[in-house]
DNA sequence: GGTAGTATCCTAGACCCTCTAGGCAAACCG
DNA sequence: CGGTTTGCCTAGAGGGTCTAGGATACTACC
C-alpha cells in the first residue's frame, strides 16, 4: 500500500475543487476518499470529522476571497472601491459556486473559519470610509450592503434570474449604482 | 398494527413543524417516521422520496407565507405596502426558520412548489404598481428588492447581526426606508 | 545498514439514512 | 359478509459517518 501523501491542506484543497464540480452538499468524506483512491477511515487521521472538513473548506474559501477582494480594492475608494468589492464577491461566487456555498454554513465561532471571517468584516468596513457615516449609520450600512450583495448573488446563483429576458448584468449595475447613491446620501436620521 | 392515519398532507405538516424545531437539514424520512411511531418504509406509500417530502414542505411554506403577505398587504399601497410585504417575510422567517429554509432549496420547475412560487412573483410585482417604473426598471427593482430582503433575513437568521450592539430592528427600519426612497426616486437611466 | 518509533493507511464493524420488494391485515364497499 | 384496496409491516441492499485496533511504509538515530 503506497502512501498517497494526504495532508489536511491537500484534503481541503481537493474538497474545495470537488465542491465546485459536484456541489458543496455532495462533498462527503466518502467521495473525498474515493477521489484519493483510499478508504474512508484513512481520512480521519487528518480531519476530525465531516463537519471539520466543511469548515476547513469554508476557511480556505474565505481566505481566497478576502485576498481577491483586497487585491481588487487596492488603490480605489468611493464608488470604485464599492464596485471592486461587490464584483469580487460576485465573480468569486460565479467561478466557485461550491466554495461560495461552503461559506454560507453555520460556522462555529471557534472553528478554522473564525479568523478569515473577521477579515471580511474589516474589508467591508473599509469601503465605508469614503462615505463619512456616523458609527450607527455605519452598522446599518454594512448590514444593508452585505444583505443586498449576498442576497443578489445567492438568488442569481440559484437561477432565480434566468427565466426573465433582462440580463442579470444590467440589474447588477443598477443595484451597484443605487447602493452608491444611497451611501452618498445616507438618511441623516 | 393499528393504523396511524398518515396522509401526504399530515406528513408534510408534521415535517414542517419538525423543520422549525430541529432545523430543515435534519428533517429526514427516518425522523418523520419516528415521530409517527412507524417504520421508515411506511412513509413511501405517501411520498415519492426524501426530495419529494422536502419539496412538499417548501410548497406548504410558500403557500402559508403568500397567504400572510396577501393578508397583510390588503388595502395598503406605496410605503405601507412595502413595509407590510417585507415584514411579513421577516416575521415568517423568524417564527418558522425551518420552513423558511425549506423555501430556499433548489426546487424543480415541475414540482409541487412551482405554483406557489409564481404567486410570490406576482405579489412582489404588485408592490411596485405604486412606484410607476418602466418595464425594465421594474425587473431591476424586483431583483434588488428580493435580494435585499432575502439577504437581510438570511444573514439575520444566521446570526450575523448578533455580535454587534445595535439592534437589528433599527437597521431593518433604515433598510426599508432606503428601499422606499430608492423606489420613489428610481434612477431614470 | 539495522532497528526503533511514528505516522499512514488498512480491515472490521456499529450506527444512521434512503429506498425497493413483497407480505399480511385493517378498513371500506358492495 | 366476502373481496378488494390500501396501510403498515419485515427484510434487505446500498451508501455515508465514524471508532478501534492492526499492519506497514517511512524516518531517524545509532
Amino acid at each position: 500500500m503506497p502512501r498517497v501523501g494526504m495532508t489536511a491542506d491537500r484534503l481541503t484543497q481537493a474538497a474545495a475543487e470537488l465542491a465546485d464540480e459536484i456541489g458543496f452538499a455532495n462533498v462527503t468524506v466518502s467521495a473525498l476518499a474515493r477521489h484519493f483512491g483510499v478508504k474512508d477511515a484513512s481520512l480521519y487521521s487528518h480531519i476530525k470529522n465531516a463537519k471539520d472538513l466543511r469548515a476547513r473548506v469554508a476557511a480556505q474559501a474565505l481566505t481566497e476571497l478576502a485576498d481577491q477582494v483586497a487585491t481588487n480594492m487596492a488603490g480605489r475608494s468611493g464608488k470604485d472601491a464599492l464596485a471592486a468589492f461587490a464584483n469580487s464577491y460576485r465573480d468569486y461566487a460565479t467561478q466557485h459556486p461550491g466554495r461560495y456555498a461552503a461559506m454560507q454554513q453555520d460556522l462555529d465561532a471557534d472553528g478554522p473559519a473564525a479568523a478569515p471571517a473577521r477579515r471580511h468584516a474589516d474589508l467591508t468596513r473599509s469601503i465605508l470610509h469614503a462615505y463619512n457615516l456616523t458609527p450607527e449609520a455605519q452598522i446599518d450600512a454594512i448590514r444593508l450592503l452585505g444583505a443586498t450583495l449576498h442576497g443578489y448573488i445567492t438568488l442569481e446563483l440559484q437561477g432565480s434570474y434566468r427565466h426573465t429576458p433582462r440580463p442579470s448584468q444590467s440589474s447588477w449595475q443598477v443595484a451597484l449604482t443605487a447602493l452608491h447613491t444611497l451611501l452618498t446620501n445616507w438618511p441623516e436620521d
